[in-house]
DNA sequence: TGCATTTCGTTAGACGGTCTATCAAAAAGA
DNA sequence: TCTTTTTGATAGACCGTCTAACGAAATGCA
């Protein structure tokens, strides 16, 4: 049954509105939130008082315009309102990040992980509460945002991880239980992708694909100014799309997946093939900015595959924007021109004109940080998903 | 500047549940109404009183359940509210569909279409002149929805139709300058699939992708509840995904296109070039039930490349469900078998597992009555575009 | 210094939603 | 005929946003 749509959701909805708000435009004052929201000024102060009230925001002494007419009063999200948890969760590292509720980092720890899923659990719940314990006293912590490189579901079962052995664990319920407090877990490509948009090259833009290599390939859409999960919450598998027919076999058991080509891993197997023995990306990306003839035609082939996979997308999504994330990002520049001659011969030209095609710039926290995204998101529409209200 | 949610906001939204409950459960009483949209019943009540007043809802004599309580007044979308008009413009036939608001259709027009596009709208405004006159005494148009095959953006623009040799039109305007009545242009597939959506086989699925075949070979994508038009609104180009490399030449300028392959042009001339001379898709298909061995291999070679595609867009979008429509459904039986291996081969397993494929149902109208599910949602939703309120 | 001007933030009141509670109306069943 | 059951309408509570007015606190200028 749809959710019912009264007074209440209205404010949650305008509480969500000025909360961001405020949180892109620190030391914003009541009269600006309400020119960014488009809120009446009665109902900014309305909700601003709400927010005071409950204690997520807080007035401060920020730098005054010297302007005429009566000076503003600074507003923050309040550092004292709690904490939001953000995690990467992966085999060989778990990586974890504490903020305020506005996103601003406290603290980094960065642990050892496991290959067994329940171990690494437990491990991440033990960083977990190193991290929340090093950010502060008192603090609540208001939200856990964790992204696996799995197929997770919607209600945050991991169903499968190829690559890893992992497969259906229901590691959301566990961790709640364990930890007390709201969790959020996705795929880590997807987190990544909201990371992008809240905090990162996307902040703007309602339409875009995040492309991420780490130990897999993954992708995370953006969809008309949300993130897109699919039906079951497996929407994105671009490192199992067909870029060879008869291919290399991938650990999915097809052949000729995108992430056989340009995974890490796979980079590094192919270029151990043709004689080139590197401990990893970054060497890889240096010979080829050497000039071994080898490895540049190897990168230039990743670059190839990649645009053969991205100009799929293009064409069947038209997003405004694509974003090249994780160890991408590492040899970007090196892949790019072919990357952009295999989007000339494959995407539609009206499609690929506009494309923008840029450079992830959050670096090795991007999933974390869209754990922090994820805990946000959830925080802000509890206890109803507000997003869900005015569809039909 | 986003909208303003307010109190109007709500009642707008829920009048449209209403309506939408009702023109799926014509003689529902209003406390059946309340049911189905999880509405108070007092809120339905002046809902429906609004309805009632506003000329868009009347009671009936409908059937009454021979029940114990006070009877119920049964309600239907009121014949005598308007008229909904829905087009299919192509080069050499314009299809135009008129109906109530509750969408019974009441008259099919089918004329010659013309291969300038200027012509062809002067046509089309003649012929929904006559439709509409055909439909009856004194009722408004309501809205007039098109569906063109070609890229159209946000605006109703065509951008380019790269078979027809149309180019940068706008449509729209023209269109609405001459009917008088607000007019909805999009892409012919993505009419279609909002078709199915309101009329077909998907009206309770959130998530499918519909498949299309006609002159050339369309895509429409209904992701998360509503239609994803993308960036430019050129989302859903299935056609040009490159599922040959260096393959057959496309009119887009690149090769290897999947509608080189598997529109019926393409088939046809991939028949001939076999020595098969053949007049149309029905002649192909029963060529193969025959037992053409040629044809037969060819029409599996159809399903192969379909498949890949489509394997694409299950990776990529993970669907609940696919559909196909258009000429596709024509020959579908007949490469369905190879389309499914091509799935096996090509679809990660965790997504196609539950991944239903269905044949449109719908025939030569989905696209005229996309045009009037595109009228539909502009006439409940004006003046504001209601599913964008919520979005933060 | 004194006063007009400007901008900020609050508040009262209007207005319009939904929701709870109640009630009359109209049928079946005993 | 009376009870039971369901429908649909309505009053009033409650909670939103929006308009309009107002006090507060600065600048600009005589």
């Amino acid at each position: 049954m749809a959710p019912r749509v009264n007074s209440a959701a209205i404010r949650r909805l305008n509480v969500i509105r000025v909360f961001h708000a405020l949180r892109e435009n620190p030391n914003a004052s009541q009269a600006e939130l309400g020119r960014l929201t488009g809120l009446d000024k009665a109902t900014t102060s309305a909700v601003v008082t709400q927010l005071l009230d409950d204690g997520l925001v807080e007035r401060t002494e920020g730098p005054r315009a010297r302007r005429i007419g009566r000076p503003e009063t600074a507003l923050v999200i309040a550092p004292s309102a709690g904490l939001l948890v953000g995690a990467r969760l992966e085999p060989r590292t778990i990586r974890i990040v504490t903020t305020t509720l506005a996103g601003t980092v406290l603290e980094h720890v960065q642990i050892p992980g496991s290959t067994d899923i329940g171990t690494a659990a437990d491990l991440l719940h033990q960083g977990i509460d190193r991290a929340v314990a090093a950010s502060g006293e008192g603090l609540t912590v208001r939200g856990v945002g964790v992204g696996i490189p799995a197929l997770m579901d919607r209600e945050g079962r991991l169903v499968l991880a190829p690559n890893l052995g992992w497969r259906d664990t229901p590691i959301r319920a566990r961790l709640e239980a364990a930890l007390g407090a709201p969790v959020y877990i996705d795929n880590d490509t997807k987190a990544a992708a909201m990371a992008e948009r809240l905090f990162g090259v996307c902040r703007d833009v309602e339409d875009f694909v995040y492309l991420t290599g780490h130990s897999g390939v993954g992708g995370g859409l953006f969809l008309g100014g949300r993130l897109y999960r699919g039906a079951q919450g497996f929407a994105g598998e671009v490192g199992h799309v067909t870029v060879v027919p008869d291919g290399r076999p991938c650990g999915c058991g097809k052949r000729g997946c995108l992430e056989t080509y340009v995974s890490e891993s796979a980079i590094l197997a192919q270029a151990a093939e043709r004689g080139r023995d590197l401990p990893d990306l970054a060497a890889v990306t240096a010979a080829a900015r050497d000039g071994d003839p080898v490895v540049t035609a190897l990168l230039d082939e990743v670059g190839e595959r990649l645009g053969v996979a991205l100009s799929h997308m293009v064409n069947l999504m038209n997003p405004a924007l694509a974003v090249l994330g994780g160890n991408l990002s590492v040899a970007a520049d090196v892949f790019l021109p072919a990357l952009n001659r295999a989007l000339e011969r494959h995407a539609l030209e009206p499609l690929r004109r506009d494309l923008r095609l840029v450079v992830s710039p959050l670096g090795p926290d991007a999933v974390p940080m869209g754990g922090i995204a994820l805990a946000m998101e959830g925080f802000l529409s509890a206890p109803m998903p507000v997003e869900e209200l005015l569809r039909r």
